[in-house]
DNA sequence: GCAACCAAGATTGTTCAGCAAGTCTACTGA
DNA sequence: TCAGTAGACTTGCTGAACAATCTTGGTTGC
């Protein structure tokens, strides 16, 4: 087995940083980002901040139209709505036909949900990490890469939500853990529409709490 | 309500023009692009060039890795198994959806599979446009940009395939018109598991001869 | 006071020339 | 025959430049 190392561009390390400052509240949504802005942060030349602000407009982290600047995008309800029905439809099916194939449980899903029971324990509400953890584990275990490519792009998306609501009350932790849990147990139990419409009603409520605090946000 | 152009840059000109050349069969798989080929046939920057080649790399039309020239990608049995399962996972939930909510048949499905028809009593069977037409349209009702979005890149690499197999006898238009009937016949009536399963079938016969086809291909 | 207008500055789109670094190829010498 | 290598080719990135477009803030006319 061969494994295939990817040398890192210039391009990607700022784009990589970009994306992080995006998802770490650094850069506001709405906030502005010029060409020379990227340039004289990183000390590249403006083609190359170009390229690396392109790329982020690619995976709509970032917007701007021909000859406008770039602008953190800000997800309005409507966009919250259109995100998680999204994964919905991606997250249900996928559900089903793990139930259907008799797929065992992941590995990786059940550790995230016990590091979401963990940090509950230990007083923590930042669960948002092992939460997408969990969902993108499951979606994983079907094996296609495209349809996993797909549904972390909407993670992606969701993680840029959360940057906006910075912290405010959502899904309780310990909500969380028993919905996933009862999710597992309907998808090892073989009942594809039952797992499915349980996920409905989590994604569901996740959805109102996140448009919720989003309203009452800036 | 405002209409809003955005005026296209020589980039999304030259990006445009190239996908066109993969998806007619005139840039053949595994052929190569150079950066200067691009600039020296369209009479344009390298720089330029080379936006255009990345633009078409990110959405997996064209392949490479650093310091490597880019090659059109050439999908194989195993690509066509991930495409059709993640058309078919999307797809599926789609039309359970569609059917619970009850939501009217888009017109544009209807006429996608009369158009196929009209091309069958022709006595022709390049029905790929409309027969993609007729998906996607099906995906576009249920009013999500994102799942819209999504569907529309598979349905490119789906494309791509057919440019692959140049006209290779695949499913024929009278079964494809009959069975995309059925499935329009049972989400009418509320039966989206039965849709689903209908289109699971439709999706893994067109998978099992659009594979074939590929094996037998150059 | 306010709206339309205009000019200056800022920003993007694109080009050109060039260098460093990595890749490919075809030849050489063992 | 084949490993090694020099040279050609290609990509990554830079810096400077210019036109086209956008933004801003002041000015003019009402």
């Amino acid at each position: 087995m061969v494994i295939r190392v990817q040398v890192p561009s210039v391009v990607d390390v700022i784009a990589n940083d970009l994306r992080r400052s995006v998802l770490s509240g650094e850069l506001r949504p709405g906030s502005s980002l010029t060409e020379a802005d990227v340039a004289g942060r990183y000390d590249v030349a403006r083609a190359t901040a170009k390229a690396a602000i392109e790329r982020l407009v690619a995976e709509s982290m970032l917007e701007r139209s021909t000859h406008k600047t770039a602008r953190v995008v800000r997800l309005g309800p409507q966009d919250v709505r259109d995100i998680y029905l999204s994964r919905a439809i991606l997250e249900a099916e996928v559900l089903r036909r793990l139930a259907a194939a008799g797929t065992p449980i992941p590995e990786a899903a059940r550790e995230a949900n016990a590091e979401i029971r963990r940090r509950w324990n230990a007083s923590s509400f930042d669960v948002v990490e092992p939460d997408m953890r969990f969902h993108t584990s499951m979606v994983d275990a079907v094996g296609t890469v495209r349809t996993s490519r797909m549904y972390r792009g909407l993670a992606s998306e969701v993680r840029l939500c959360m940057a906006q609501v910075q912290g405010r009350q959502l899904l309780s932790p310990a909500v969380i853990v028993a919905e996933h849990e009862r999710i597992l147990e309907l998808v090892e139990a073989g009942a594809g529409n039952e797992a499915a419409e349980v996920l409905d009603g989590h994604l569901g409520r996740a959805r109102d709490l996140l448009i919720d605090a989003l309203d009452n946000a800036d």
